[in-house]
DNA sequence: GCAATAAGTCAGAAATTTATGACCACACCT
DNA sequence: AGGTGTGGTCATAAATTTCTGACTTATTGC
């Protein structure tokens, strides 16, 4: 050992969890349409079509882990599923949308 | 065919090819350390002993080529190599931070 | 000349992520 | 009793990402 080099942290950047619960092939485009309305797993399978089945669950399943989605039995007649924004999802769009703004300035 | 589904979108969400940039094991953690210095190869080998001089390298590479960082080599006496944040860089830098802000209230 | 430091590259292996296609359970309609 | 729609799971395969270790080029110090 020499010149004592110091490490600057020993715990991850605090950020690269939240960015890890977005990245993925899918997960941007399911969190972005959950800000419009709540996600249904058969209209999502036409929404994206290119997403297969498993993608799609494995996203969704992910976002709920990381507690940005809700997921919703609604007791309605045909039985239906919905997948809604938690506070915390919620809280998160305004940064999404920051993001978003800078790639369209970006673009100009 | 019948009942006609519109699909939302054909192009991906705007903000996926920016959290793109940002994906990745290390990503996260330079774009950080970016923010408070100008980073140096060979001193980031010892601040993410995690991370290969590989990933490392690849992941300079893929920042500059979303430009969030250039690479400027000194031209001091033993020749150092440098990078540091675009503009575009730091004009992201806010985005992170107000994600950053996220994590730690919800630790709180 | 010989070794060390800085900044990498390269090939191959290992690990992780995505995609494919088959299959399952339940309710509803006819 | 058979077919359709919704909401999935599972095993396997393909693609992508990351790691490992050896090697490179240039400059400086001894």
């Amino acid at each position: 050992m020499t010149t004592p080099i110091e490490v600057v942290d020993k715990k991850p950047c605090p950020a690269s969890q939240l960015l890890k619960s977005l990245s993925g092939k899918w997960k941007p485009e399911l969190f972005r349409l959950s800000l419009t309305s709540n996600l249904r797993f058969s209209t999502l399978l036409h929404q994206l079509p290119q997403a297969s089945k498993q993608s799609i669950s494995a996203a969704l399943r992910d976002l709920q882990a990381d507690g940005l989605l809700d997921r919703i039995v609604l007791q309605e007649k045909p039985l239906h599923v919905e997948y809604q924004l938690t506070d915390k999802g919620k809280s998160l769009a305004p940064a999404l949308t920051q993001i978003e703004s800078l790639v369209l300035e970006g673009a100009r």
